[in-house]
DNA sequence: TTAATTATACTCAATATGAGCATAATAAAG
DNA sequence: CTTTATTATGCTCATATTGAGTATAATTAA
């Protein structure tokens, strides 16, 4: 059609490959390979006449690099501006465009535990688990105000993105704040040139690389926001566990604290789970041991879990 | 890296461009091209170097080829494998690997009625609007349950896609029921030689090209899922309207009829429509003109409206 | 034996939902 | 000018769901 422009590209897979330690939800990274300190999630290449879908192509390259056992994997969104994003790096040849496609795993264990990191670090604002985080209040937010001003739309954006002054705090709307913290210049990678990477490096969270930190803030919206109508919490479970484990696995990825309770009223409910008859032993009374009801459907469309969020979320 | 491997692929936008006529919903096709008459969806190649990002590369073609206002826009999904699906196909050259990255525009108007195709033509199992398709029982549920047999993964999936036996109807499934139809060798394009394309061919709602119907699949399965939680249907009205309007709008598109007060009481509650002051005037008592609250903001992070679905969806 | 810790059963008010009846305002028909 | 069909809108009410607790049971650690 257009002879003038090229159409070819290059298709990188990105996988946001999550699991959780502790308490803490962490995802899969790759060691720095730039002049600055920036983990970067993994991803490979798709090589169309070897896999027949891309899906097929990630898991290979997955279990090839990493050994790893990943059952749950969702296809996140697909990003044709990588170049813009890294648009003084040196590693592009002219016309060698990328596009890359971002998935979301789910892991149940997280071996070598330095090739993992937090969720946390690299999105402290997001963990309301302990209360409204300090670094909102602190930076964030005045440094939004300031750059919003007077632009109508840039504070309606912001009390969607951040709920203030007067909404309240959406968790799932984490890609959402991370844009707008991108476009205002309060995250590392928005800069273009070293010396002002220098400047903001530490703070707002670790960087990444190129746009994987983008992507991350997707796989958390999307997480947070598949955790509340369908049981994938489970991929993220061992085949036995206790129900406050679940709890702590959800509140993890939600990054707020539930009414246990209401939580367990959800999960009778929803007939999520069944006993094993077996008892875990830690410090206090027993609990029950518990396993997921459907583990042989692939199929995931079941009815999932309300999450009890309660009212009081604006602190 | 693997240099027996070609990586360079073709990306293809391919645009579920969707309109409300009357009580149908519409999306726009175009024309066929091969021996079989299959419309297919409007799509058009990505150039990376051309423009900044895909959707900018969308707005810039449908702009171009159809001079249509599209004001919201979705990426839906991003398909590896259509080569697969058209494989007897003579329009790829080998190593010409193409990529298809689907999208969901909302359209307010629909100009040019015989470009526009009814939704409901290629998927007439969906529209429960006036009860029970017949079709179901008379065509489609018989095939599958002999396809599954006694596979018993094959008779879950059934029962999660079409609610058979027990189970109820979830209206936002299509895209799994078009897939296991699919499977199961029910719709056209699953068929790979002619002989058998021209035995099944009206049966089953009109096919389209390559996987576009999968594509509007997911279009219909994302758009009927959002509309319950965001309040896109107003992407789909003028600027004033009546509620009952936008009643029938969001009936159209879930394929379900709803209890007119408790719609009304969501619209109310959500706040999401305010008094224009003015009356329409039709058959029987006039009413209210309303228009949608906010029309600014294009971050449509809001509330959205929640469907009153009612109980008994099973017929 | 006591305190701390964790699990689980149960209650209760507030709210949301599904389903319906009653009434109002108009156009078309007679 | 009255009747009838049609659409809009106000209101009720039983039931289900949710948010937020209190009370009690079964353990380990001190």
């Amino acid at each position: 059609m257009d002879k003038n422009h090229t159409a070819s590209v290059l298709i990188d897979l990105s996988a946001a490959i999550v699991s959780v330690r502790g308490d803490q939800p962490v995802c899969l990274t790759v060691p720095d390979v730039s002049e600055y300190q920036t983990p970067g999630l993994p991803f490979g290449p798709f090589y169309p006449d070897r896999h027949r879908t891309m899906e097929i192509g990630l898991r290979q390259w997955v279990i090839e690099q990493t050994a790893l056992d990943i059952g749950y994997v969702e296809q996140l969104y697909t990003f044709g501006d990588r170049g813009r994003r890294s648009e003084g790096a040196d590693n592009n040849k002219e016309n060698e465009h990328i596009v890359s496609v971002g998935y979301l795993a789910l892991s149940k264990q997280c071996p070598q535990p330095n090739q993992w990191s937090e969720w946390y670090k690299h999105f402290p604002w997001e963990d309301w688990r302990e209360g409204r985080p300090n670094i909102l209040n602190q930076q964030i937010i005045p440094y939004l105000e300031a750059w919003a001003g007077s632009d109508e739309l840039r504070r309606l954006r912001l009390q969607q993105a951040f709920g203030v002054p007067d909404k309240t705090w959406n968790d799932e709307f984490v890609l959402d704040r991370y844009e707008l913290m991108y476009e205002a210049g309060l995250v590392w990678e928005a800069c273009a040139d070293g010396r002002q990477k220098e400047k903001i490096s530490a703070q707002n969270g670790i960087a990444m690389q190129l746009d994987h930190r983008r992507i991350l803030a997707t796989a958390m919206s999307r997480l947070r926001a598949k955790l509340k109508y369908r049981p994938v919490v489970f991929e993220l479970m061992p085949s036995a566990f206790t129900l406050t484990h679940v709890q702590k696995t959800t509140e993890a990825i939600l990054g707020a604290v539930l009414h246990k309770q209401n939580f367990r009223r959800q999960l009778a409910k929803n007939e999520l789970v069944e006993p094993t008859g077996k008892m875990s032993k830690a410090r206090g009374r027993p609990a029950e041991l518990f396993k997921f009801k459907h583990d042989e459907s692939q199929n995931t469309n079941l009815s999932g879990l309300r999450i009890p969020l309660g009212k009081s979320r604006n602190f």
